[in-house]
RNA sequence: GGGGGAAUGUCCCGAGCGGCAAAGGGGGCGGACUGUAAAUCCGCUGGCUAUGCCUUCGCAGGUUCGAGUCCUGCUUCCCCCA
């Protein structure tokens, strides 16, 4: 791949930017994207309310598709996430009702309109669902005209089924179908809107080449597939799982400034990589700050942050995160903009314990663990640490604004306001 | 169908002669050091109206002053034989 000179805009921005881990044949979608009728699509699954930072390359991927020119196509998996993909997953999921399904796929929708522009021109995006064709599937017919070209030898051999097989795990024939749908799918959006690249994470390859074979089966013209690398971070930890929970994209459930403090906390080693992964700043900019070293940079790290956060929530949240960071970390002034938890007044007149303030605001899991903190000195009102557990939080100390400022360690701030 | 083994702290792995809120690790959180980084070191890591009370070792019973530990039945998983 290194030696693989790319004449098309999107491949080769994706291969400068980090995004590639393989790819069926470069030369060949290299071709297509030259064509300018490159159209490709990404699965995403409806198995939580939100997106979180994990499916962020996938996003930028068709973001970077249209720029140079390709039609970006997010699909919702509303039929395939009945199902339940087993690759990765060493234990079946649950199973998801209806309803559940349709008010996730509701919840990732809106976020792809950040990063994509939607219509009914050629490049425009395309917002499609799977469950328009799946659920009306008749089985016989299936089986007939799409089953007769899988191979259950092969699909044994494909490592997400190994792997369950190995462990001597449980293996459902529901979610045994899942590749077999989505090749379907891949066949079924080629015939519907001309696609004829899918990409995905890594541990999508083994799906998306059963479908490129099936569309070969069934007299498709040549499928492509492309996948992003599993990021993780330096020190080896899965992007976008913090012990708070999943780093999510929609604002209603992680805050703006959350969002940007994920950002601003990259380790060293990684800024370089995530600036070209997850901002659109030209490559000589990133380089530049790329050579920053010490504590210059977290110069860096304040860019990526507000970059990042400005393509997904706009410029404007985005200043505003790093205006109440630069408050709270460098000039050691409360932020009436910091997240804010409210509290009825007749709470705190009633005489609101310390313990359970904090547990209010949503910073400790229960009053034993307030408690435990506490003796660690790991807790703090208005900026003063806290060491009394039978004190009261009185009226006197809500003045932020009516809103007392309750600290969590170093970096965990939350505006307990009175309402 | 027969024989053997397993299930432990609601993140995971895992020890546990009848006295157990239950060893140890990973992970996580807090503290120190720093640069809101990494590495390192230290502490914490069931709940509550808290010198006490309550709930935890697959499920349901039983023996016992007392059961994660012993007995019976059940569920699920693994291994061997058929």
């Amino acid at each position: 791949m290194s030696d693989f000179k790319p004449k098309s805009d999107f491949l080769r921005t994706l291969i400068e930017r980090g995004y590639i881990h393989q790819c069926s044949d470069y030369a060949g979608l290299d071709e297509k994207a030259v064509s300018g009728d490159l159209v490709a699509y990404i699965g995403f699954d409806c198995t939580a309310a939100s997106l979180h930072v994990g499916s962020l390359v996938q996003i930028m991927m068709l973001h970077w598709l249209q720029k140079s020119g390709g039609k970006p196509v997010p699909l919702m998996g509303g039929g395939t996430t009945r199902v339940g993909d087993p690759s990765g997953r060493d234990e079946s999921r649950k199973i998801l009702t209806l309803d559940d399904i349709e008010n996730n796929k509701n919840g990732i929708k809106s976020v792809f309109s950040k990063f994509l522009k939607f219509g009914d021109g050629k490049h425009d995006a395309l917002m499609i669902d799977n469950a328009e064709w799946l659920t009306t599937l008749n089985y016989i017919e299936f089986l007939r005209d799409v089953g007769r070209h899988f191979s259950v030898n092969r699909m044994l051999s494909m490592d997400s089924v190994k792997m369950r097989l190995d462990r001597d795990q449980e293996l459902s024939f529901l979610e045994f179908n899942y590749m077999c749908l989505q090749a379907y799918d891949f066949v079924e959006l080629n015939k519907r809107y001309g696609i004829t690249l899918q990409m995905g994470g890594s541990d999508q390859w083994g799906n998306i080449v059963t479908g490129i074979d099936l569309g070969r089966r069934m007299g498709t013209p040549q499928l492509y597939a492309l996948t992003s690398p599993l990021l993780t971070t330096s020190s080896g930890a899965k992007m976008g799982k913090t012990a708070q929970g999943a780093v999510w994209l929609n604002a209603d459930m992680l805050p703006v400034y959350d969002y940007w403090q994920y950002w601003r906390n990259t380790e060293d080693r990684d800024v370089g990589r995530f600036l070209k992964l997850f901002t659109t700043l030209p490559l000589d900019e990133i380089e530049r700050l790329e050579q920053l070293g010490g504590a210059e940079i977290n110069d860096a790290k304040k860019i990526l942050a507000t970059e990042a956060t400005a393509l997904i929530h706009g410029r404007e949240a985005a200043e505003q995160a790093e205006l109440t960071a630069r408050k709270t970390f460098e000039e050691g002034v409360t932020a009436t903009s910091l997240p804010t938890v409210e509290i009825a007044a007749v709470e705190v007149a009633a005489g609101l314990g310390i313990l359970s303030a904090f547990v209010k605001a949503g910073l400790v899991a229960s009053t034993s663990e307030a408690r435990r903190q506490i003796k660690a000195g790991g807790l703090r009102v208005n900026d003063e640490a806290a060491s009394d557990e039978r004190a009261n939080l009185g009226a006197d100390l809500f003045v932020h604004d009516g809103a007392v400022k309750l600290s969590l360690g170093k970096k965990k701030h939350i505006l307990l306001k009175q309402v």
